[in-house]
RNA sequence: GCCGAUGUGGCUCAGGGGUAGAGCAGCUCACUCGUAAUGAGCAGGUCGUCGGUUCGAAUCCGACCAUCGGCUCCA
C-alpha cells in the first residue's frame, strides 16, 4: 500500500499501481466523471498513470486553470486529426495550448479558407463524439524518428532530432492519429465540448522568419458552451474598446494612405497630448530633471559614433543634404550626448538628469502596423541620467518609482520583463554583466517580480521593460530603463572626479509613458473613450433647453472657462433628448442642463457620463465638485 | 517583410458584367422643446490605385497600395 497525500491534506492509502483515474473515482463520481488529468509531487501525469510510491497527489478538472490548458492542448491534437482526415497529406507541426484555446501548425499545399475552418470544426465536433481514448506510449528515439520519417513528417522529425538526450519520448494516440507529445492529455475526446476555430494565420516554423511559412490554425476551447459564449462576447466588448475605433468616433486621431504609421493628431488628441506632456514636465521637474530638445535630423557620422550605423540601420530614415548623408533620428541618445559633450562636467554636476521629449522615426515593417500601438514616427518622453557609477541604484531604483507612480496615477496594471543581451549588440560581456547585474539588483531590492526576456535587450544594453495590456489583452512595452556603459564610451564622455583626473560616466535611457502615442491608445482602450475629467478633451457641455437659456449658459460657460475648464455650449435648436445623447455619445464627463429654473435659481442640473440621474446643484458648487475632481486626477469607474 | 482576409459617399454597411443604394452624419426649412435620436427636403461616390479581359468592368483577372488578424520585429 502507498499513501497519497491529496489537496485538502487528507492522506489515502491505495494499492501500488493504482492509476489517477481509479484514485479519482475512489474519491467521488463526480470528481472521476471531470477528471481530466493529475498532478503527482507537482508533475503533470495521465489519469492512466499508475501511483508507485508516497506522493501529494491532485486530481484536475476543468474547473482549473492547469485543467483547462490540458483540455485546450488535447483540443489541438484534435484540430490536427480532423485536418488530416479532410486534408490527407498535410504536414504537422507544433500544437500547443495558449491561453482561452490553442493553435496548431501546418504545412500543407492547400491554402485553408474560413470555409474549410467550418468544415474542420464540423469533423472536430464529429471525432469528439466519437469517445476516442488518448493512449499514451513512450517509445525510443529511433522508433519516433522511424514512424514520422516514415510519414514524411519531416517537422516531427526535426523535433525529435532537437530534443535532449536524456529525454523520455513518448508518442499520444486517439483513433487513427497519433503525434510526439509530451502529454498529458485528457483521457477522450469526449471531454472535448466546447471550441469554436477562430482563424489561420502565417507562422514562420520554429518563429523564424529564414524558415517556411506555416498555416496556423488558432481555436478557442473552454469547458464549457457558457464559457466559449461569454468570451465571445467579452471579445465583442472588448472590440468596442479599440483604440483605432474610439480614436475616429471620438475624434482624437487619425491615419491615411498617404502616411502610414504615421498618425495624424486632431485638436482634441492634442488635449490629451498636452496633458500628458504637462503632468510630465510638472513631475519631472519636481525630481529634478531639465529638460532639452535635439534635432531630428542629424549627420550621418554621429549615427555611425554611436553605432545605429551598424546595428540599426535596418530601422532608420535617411536623407541627402548638401551632398551629406543624414539620418532621421530613430533615437535621442545620441542628440543628449552632445549635449553632455558641450562643457566640462565635474562629479559635482552628477547625476544630470536630461528630459527630452523628442519625436524619432523607425522604419517599421508594413505589416507589423498597428493603430498608434505601433507607428513609424512617436514621440518618446525621454531623459539620459548621466551619473557616478556609485549612483547607478538609486538611480535606477528612483526611474522604478517614477513609473510605478506614473502607471498609478492612470489606473493602470503592469507587469515587468528585464530583457538581456541581444545578438547583434556591441559591447564586452563584462559590461554587459555588470548592467544586466544592476538591473536586477535594483528589481530585487524594490521587491518586484520579473520575467527575464532572454536576448531582448537594446543593442547598447539590458532594460528592464514595463508592460500595459490593451483592450485585447494583447501587451505592448511602454516603459523602459535601459543601463548603458557603451554610448558613454563610443563619445568619450567624462566628468572630473574628487581627484581631479577625468572618469567615465554610466548612463540610463529612460521612458516612462514610452511613446505618448501608444500610452494615448493604452489610456483610450483603458477607460474606454470615458477619460477621467483631468484628461478628458472637454470636460463640460452646457445645454441650453431653449434659446431662452443662451445667455445664462454663455455666462457658465465664460466662469467655467475662467477657471481653465475645457467648457463647449451645445446651442443648436435641437431637443434636449438629443443633446444629451450626443453628450454621452461623446463621452463628455458632465453635461450641464439648463432651463428656465436653473437660470431663475443660478443652479445647473449636473448630469455625468454614464449616469441617468442629475443633480441640481448651485453653480459654485459645481465648480468645486469639477476642479476637486480634475486635481485629484479622480478615476471614476462606470 | 511574410501568410490569409478585406477595401462601395465623412461613418456603418447592402448590392453586383449593362454603368450605384440605405441608415447615420452634413446642409436647408419648420418645431422653442426638461434628461439617450422631432419632421420634411437637399446635397454628397471616376465603388483603394494602375493595368488586362470584354461591345460594355464598380462587378471577372493581374500587379501595386492601404487596412485587419497573425508571424517576425519593437516604444
Amino acid at each position: 500500500m502507498i499513501n497519497l497525500t491529496l489537496k485538502d491534506g487528507s492522506v489515502k492509502q491505495v494499492a501500488k499501481g493504482t492509476t489517477l483515474e481509479e484514485l479519482a473515482r475512489a474519491i467521488s463520481q463526480g470528481l472521476a466523471r471531470n477528471a481530466v488529468a493529475g498532478k503527482v509531487n507537482g508533475e503533470l501525469k495521465d489519469l492512466s498513470f499508475p501511483l508507485q510510491e508516497d506522493a501529494q497527489v491532485e486530481i484536475l478538472t476543468l474547473d482549473s486553470e492547469e485543467g483547462l490548458e490540458i483540455m485546450r492542448h488535447s483540443t489541438s491534437h484534435l484540430l490536427a486529426q480532423a485536418v488530416k482526415n479532410l486534408f490527407p497529406g498535410t504536414l504537422l507541426g507544433i500544437g500547443p495550448a495558449i491561453a482561452n484555446g490553442f493553435y496548431y501548425d501546418f504545412d500543407s499545399e492547400h491554402v485553408f479558407t474560413p470555409e474549410d475552418l467550418e468544415k474542420i470544426e464540423q469533423e472536430m465536433k464529429r471525432l469528439a463524439k466519437e469517445d476516442y481514448q488518448f493512449t499514451c506510449r513512450t517509445v525510443s528515439r529511433e522508433e519516433a524518428l522511424n514512424y514520422f520519417q516514415e510519414k514524411g513528417e519531416k517537422y516531427k522529425v526535426e523535433l525529435v532530432n532537437d530534443l535532449p538526450e536524456e529525454a523520455r519520448i513518448s508518442m499520444y494516440t486517439q483513433g487513427n492519429f497519433t503525434d510526439l507529445c509530451a502529454g498529458p492529455h485528457v483521457p477522450s475526446t469526449k471531454m472535448i465540448k466546447a471550441f469554436k476555430l477562430q482563424s489561420v494565420a502565417g507562422a514562420y516554423w520554429r518563429g523564424n522568419e529564414k524558415n517556411k511559412m506555416l498555416q496556423r490554425i488558432y481555436g478557442l476551447a473552454f469547458a464549457k458552451a457558457a464559457d466559449l459564449e461569454d468570451y465571445l462576447f467579452k471579445l465583442e466588448e472588448a472590440k468596442r474598446r479599440d483604440h483605432r475605433k474610439l480614436g475616429l468616433e471620438l475624434d482624437l486621431f487619425s491615419l491615411h494612405d498617404e502616411g502610414p504609421g504615421f498618425p495624424f493628431f486632431h485638436p482634441k488628441g492634442m488635449v490629451l497630448r498636452n496633458i500628458l506632456e504637462d503632468f510630465w514636465r510638472k513631475e519631472h521637474q519636481k525630481r529634478g530633471y531639465v529638460e532639452i530638445k535635439t534635432p531630428i535630423i542629424l549627420h550621418r557620422s554621429l549615427w555611425e559614433q554611436s553605432g545605429h550605423w551598424d546595428h540599426y540601420k535596418e530601422n532608420m530614415y535617411f536623407t541627402k543634404i548638401d551632398d551629406q548623408d543624414y539620418c532621421v533620428k530613430p533615437m535621442n541618445c545620441p542628440g543628449g550626448m552632445i549635449m553632455y559633450k558641450t562643457k566640462l562636467r565635474s562629479y559635482r554636476d552628477l547625476p544630470i538628469r536630461c528630459g527630452e521629449l523628442g519625436l524619432v522615426h523607425r522604419h517599421e515593417l508594413s505589416g507589423a502596423l498597428h493603430g498608434l500601438l505601433r507607428v513609424r514616427n512617436f514621440t518618446q518622453d525621454d531623459a539620459h541620467i548621466f551619473m557616478l557609477p556609485s549612483q547607478i541604484k538609486e538611480e535606477i531604483i528612483g526611474v522604478i518609482d517614477l513609473v510605478d507612480y506614473f502607471y498609478k496615477v492612470f489606473g493602470f496594471e503592469y507587469h515587468v520583463e528585464l530583457s538581456t543581451r541581444p545578438e547583434n549588440s556591441m559591447g564586452s560581456d563584462e559590461a554587459w554583466e555588470m548592467a544586466t547585474n544592476a538591473l536586477e539588483d535594483a528589481l530585487k531590492a524594490k521587491g518586484m517580480d520579473y520575467k527575464i526576456n532572454p536576448g531582448d535587450g537594446a543593442f547598447y544594453g539590458p532594460k528592464i521593460d514595463f508592460h500595459l495590456k490593451d483592450c485585447l489583452g494583447r501587451t505592448w512595452q511602454c516603459g523602459t530603463i535601459q543601463l548603458d556603459f557603451q554610448m558613454p564610451e563610443k563619445f568619450d564622455l567624462t566628468y572630473i572626479g574628487e581627484d581631479g583626473e577625468k572618469h567615465r560616466p554610466v548612463m540610463i535611457h529612460r521612458v516612462v509613458y514610452g511613446s505618448i502615442e501608444r500610452f494615448i491608445a493604452l489610456l483610450t482602450e483603458h477607460y474606454a473613450g470615458a477619460f477621467p475629467t483631468w484628461l478628458a478633451p472637454v470636460q463640460v457641455r452646457i445645454l441650453p433647453i431653449t434659446d431662452k437659456q443662451n445667455e445664462y449658459a454663455k455666462q457658465v460657460r465664460d466662469l467655467l472657462s475662467e477657471q481653465d475648464i475645457r467648457v463647449e455650449i451645445d446651442d443648436r435648436r435641437e431637443k434636449i433628448n438629443y443633446k444629451i445623447r450626443e453628450a454621452q455619445t461623446e463621452k463628455v464627463p458632465f453635461a450641464l442642463v439648463i432651463g428656465d429654473k436653473e437660470v431663475q435659481e443660478q443652479t445647473v442640473a449636473v448630469r455625468r457620463y454614464g449616469e441617468q440621474k442629475t443633480e441640481t446643484m448651485p453653480f459654485g458648487d459645481f465648480v468645486a465638485l469639477i476642479k476637486d475632481e480634475i486635481l485629484s486626477k479622480k478615476i471614476r469607474q462606470i
